[in-house]
DNA sequence: CTTTATGCAAACGATTTGCAATCCT
DNA sequence: AGGATTGCAAATCGTTTGCATAAAG
């Protein structure tokens, strides 16, 4: 069984909730992209987001706004998966800091995977003693999966 | 004193051995690209690159097409640094596989340092319980260096 | 001479932007 | 009402591609 990687259902009340608490107005898109990403098993793509939405509800420029501004807000994650597309990750408010984790994408089919543990503890020192703060990291990992091998 | 990232010398002769060892056909350009990508202390853009060659001298596309060659035969390594453009590096053919290594690059400035040590044991333990195999992973760090805090 | 490289122009896909119309508060 | 949001169209930018010409082996 494949690996959820959010998959938070949250209401239509809980989602206003959230663009309440960040200032965010709560018309119908915000709404249903924010329900969207939160169940999502996987980080998705402005692309993606915007088909399972429906090209005829939403136009992608009020995707992509709304996307820069959950990001800006700390309601999302930007992931770089070493794609030449972002993908966007809910961040479950709850346990914020705590759900800290990286993703393993196959080179073959695409599939991502999530991994639950991150020790960066070593790299960390090396860049705090290079003099650098408020450090953030990408690190993503691909590989060639069980079914593509 | 700023930390080296490639910074290696080499002559048109050794671009040319390495361009014939790899089966590449020994251009003007080819052979430019590859020094200039030797003995940069930074991983360069396209752009960057074409800029520094001259856009006189080189079609983009051409830097391109070349780029895409040296990576395919392992000259080079291709960098995805949370920026929205790849950073290509020469990778020093003596001691290959123990350069491996990461940056971190300030989301101000844009400044690239280097990180010499690579532990990812953890990480790649739990890949491959996954299931997943030739693995590769994209680490880089961005934060705030001390001359921009 | 046959293959590969290059320049040029045009295509592409992801992301951004300006503007006018429309929705929230 | 007044600022935020949306749709639409067009712009940008990184990257790729087709085709005709020039250079490499």
């Amino acid at each position: 069984m494949r690996k959820k990687c959010c998959d938070i259902k949250i209401t239509i009340q809980q989602a206003h909730d959230i663009l309440l608490s960040h200032g965010l107005s709560r018309t119908e898109i915000k709404t249903n992209i924010l329900i969207l990403l939160a169940q999502s098993h996987t980080p998705q793509s402005a692309n993606e987001i915007y088909n399972s939405i429906g090209k005829n509800k939403c136009n992608s420029s009020t995707i992509w706004r709304t996307l820069k501004q959950f990001h800006e807000k700390g309601i999302i994650r930007e992931l770089n998966l070493g794609e030449d597309f972002f993908r966007y990750e809910f961040i479950n408010q709850d346990k914020q800091d705590k759900h800290h984790h990286h993703h393993i994408r196959c080179r073959n089919c695409g599939d991502i995977k999530q991994l639950q543990h991150c020790d960066l503890s070593v790299f960390e020192k090396m860049i705090g003693q290079l003099g650098f703060k408020r450090m953030e990291h990408y690190l993503e990992f691909t590989g060639i999966c069980a079914n593509c091998d």
